[in-house]
RNA sequence: GGGGCGGUAGCUCAGCUGGUUAGAGCACACGACUCAUAAUCGUCCGGUCACGGGUUCAAGUCCCGUCCGCCCUACCA
């Protein structure tokens, strides 16, 4: 398992304080089908997610609440963010918090580091402080005042003047790195990913960088600068770092070698983040930069980014408790293109499901597991002489499974899905033209039906494969059913490469009957426009 | 204001470095079949490729402009 090459794939960690969303959800899904496949691909992975537990907000929420900000993101961590990954088959190897004592003390090593380095020096922050929100006010934040104030900016929250404060801060010199940056960028083309969201990376960084405002003392909810305990880390600066001291930094440097660089998963609201200030930060503590960062699209519900102010907001087990994980999975990796944004909406969801799930896939192991147990008792039957129109889904089956290794080596998980799909595809067309129920009626094409059966059931041991890293609960179901793992082994020890090498599956073996593995779901869709459906499961 | 991306069949989208009658899935209609989750297979229907210029023997595909949509524009997520 750990004798291929490094695969260290990464999501962002969670702000605590959010509510889990699809939003979460897809960036998880994304980053673990990629997990998954290389894992089953043999090569050393390891898949990382995590919490990000500090900065203001979350004390004042805390506080709010009656709690210590650690309890409070204590109870955070284990009601809404460890039941998400649970909820939607997460495979992750290690789940980091930035309260961890293994991130607290390598991230002050890493600052002691830069600071030692030079790359730190102290400076002033000078923004608009609003007194009402105990908070700097970004432009963005202030609108224009009005009776008294006419003529002033004011809090947008609480329509006050604000008033410019001077603040000792820390700097990191990121402005050093402008070129440096540039030069990566140049040279790797891939460093950055998809080109769109290179292009916008790159023209942003030509306009110049600006040293970067490192620390905070204004509250103390974080981690302190080991040289100046009066001054926590800025909270970027800080979950960024989660990334390596995850895996070994400041004290386990083997570990460490192994596993980094790794490779991003990130929304592309955070993409500058992670393709800016954290190579620079790396670079400049002398470290690699990531091999990749990859910021994927918006979900999008009714043509606009979700969100809940209004009500277009739609939390993860709204559709897993009707559809299921793999239905959510297979939705969002296969109707959309991995780094655009994507459309939402119900009735898809829900008319994938029925026509890919229930009536292309889960259809096509039924009739073929039925037939079987029908016609050979439920063993799998020896083939006799291949034809054409064999060997035809045979060529099938070898060429889906390169191309859907070359597009997750591009992390295109929807092209890898359509080029499986055309396993499903071409089954169901080999089913009905072969007419296994005619052949079955004649004693003389005994060696036929035998034939044609067991190129259907070598073609769903293949689709069991390639699919699980996808949908993992339905191909597990249907390994059992294929009666594969006693010759084969688990499911998920299953070299996905080689998944198109042909007559895997042992002759003689019991096959067990399979309950459909997508039901058909009734919906009905009572407000599709604000996203609210309710549907239920129907026999 | 600056920057990025997009505007292709009813819907969701493919169309790479320009090259024969612009593709897929879904939906719709019709036909075949009955092993299967009223599933499957086949056929038909459907587009002035946002708009206006330009380059070229040839443009959805390159250039310019216009309109429309989404996103970013960084320091306490």
């Amino acid at each position: 398992m750990s004798s291929g090459k490094s695969f260290y794939v990464t999501t962002p960690i969670f702000y605590v304080n959010d509510v889990p969303h699809i939003g979460h959800a897809y960036t998880e899904v994304a980053a673990d089908v990629l997990a998954r496949w290389h894992r089953q691909a043999g090569d050393d992975t390891w898949l990382l997610t995590g919490t990000d537990e500090h900065g203001q907000k979350i004390l004042r929420t805390a506080t709010a609440n009656g709690s210590t900000p650690q309890e409070w993101a204590d109870r955070l961590v284990e009601n809404s963010w460890k039941p998400l990954l649970k909820e939607i088959d997460i495979s992750n190897d290690d789940f980091i918090r930035t309260t961890d004592a293994r991130h607290e003390e390598n991230v002050q090593k890493f600052l002691q580091h830069l600071y030692d380095g030079g790359y730190i020096y102290t400076g002033e922050y000078e923004g608009s402080y609003c007194v009402g929100c105990e908070e700097y006010k970004q432009a963005s934040d202030l609108v224009d005042g009005t009776g008294e104030y006419v003529g002033q900016q004011v809090c947008a929250i609480h329509s006050k003047p604000v008033e410019m404060l001077h603040e000792k801060n820390y700097f990191f010199r990121m402005s050093d790195f402008t070129q440096t940056l540039l030069d990566l960028y140049e040279a790797r083309p891939d460093f950055i990913q998809p080109e769109s969201a290179r292009n916008e990376v790159i023209q942003f960084v030509k306009q110049g960088l600006s040293d970067l405002s490192i620390s905070r003392s204004s509250f103390d909810w974080g981690i302190k600068l080991p040289w100046d305990d009066t001054h926590v880390v800025y909270v970027w600066f800080d979950a960024l770092l989660n990334y390596i001291t995850a895996s070994g930094y400041g004290y386990d440097s083997e570990t460490l070698a192994r596993r980094w660089p790794g490779t991003h998963i990130v929304g592309k609201d955070i993409l500058r983040f992670h393709a800016v200030i954290w190579p620079a930060m790396l670079l400049a503590a002398g470290l690699e930069v990531p091999h990749q960062v990859f910021g994927h699209g918006w979900l999008l519900v009714g043509g606009e980014k979700m969100s809940k102010s209004k009500l277009t907001g739609i939390a993860p087990n709204q559709i897993t408790d009707t559809f299921g994980s793999d239905a959510f999975r297979y939705y969002f990796m296969s109707a959309i293109s991995f780094g655009q944004d994507g459309s939402f909406s119900w009735e898809d969801l829900s008319a994938r499901y029925q026509a890919e799930l229930a009536n292309g896939f889960g259809n096509l192991a039924s009739r073929t597991i039925a037939m079987v147990g029908r016609y050979f008792e439920g063993v799998v039957p020896a083939p006799g002489v291949y034809e054409d129109v064999d060997t035809n889904i045979q060529n099938i089956v070898a060429a889906a499974v390169v191309a859907a290794d070359d597009a997750v080596e591009r992390l295109a998980m929807h092209e890898a899905i359509a080029s499986i799909w055309t396993i499903v595809e071409a089954l169901n067309g080999y089913i009905t033209e072969t007419e296994p129920w005619v052949l079955a009626k004649d004693p003389a094409d005994r060696d036929r039906l035998a034939t044609v059966l067991y190129t259907a059931l070598e073609g769903l041991r293949a689709l069991a494969v390639v699919l699980s890293p996808v949908i993992p609960r339905s191909t597990a179901k249907l390994w059992t059913a294929l009666g594969a793992e006693a010759a084969l082994g688990a499911l998920v020890a299953q070299p996905v490469r080689s998944a198109g090498t042909w007559g895997q599956l042992a002759v003689g073996a019991q096959t067990a009957a399979l309950e459909p593995l997508f039901p058909r779901i009734e919906t009905t869709f009572e407000d599709s426009a604000a996203g609210v459906a309710s549907a239920s499961a129907g026999k």
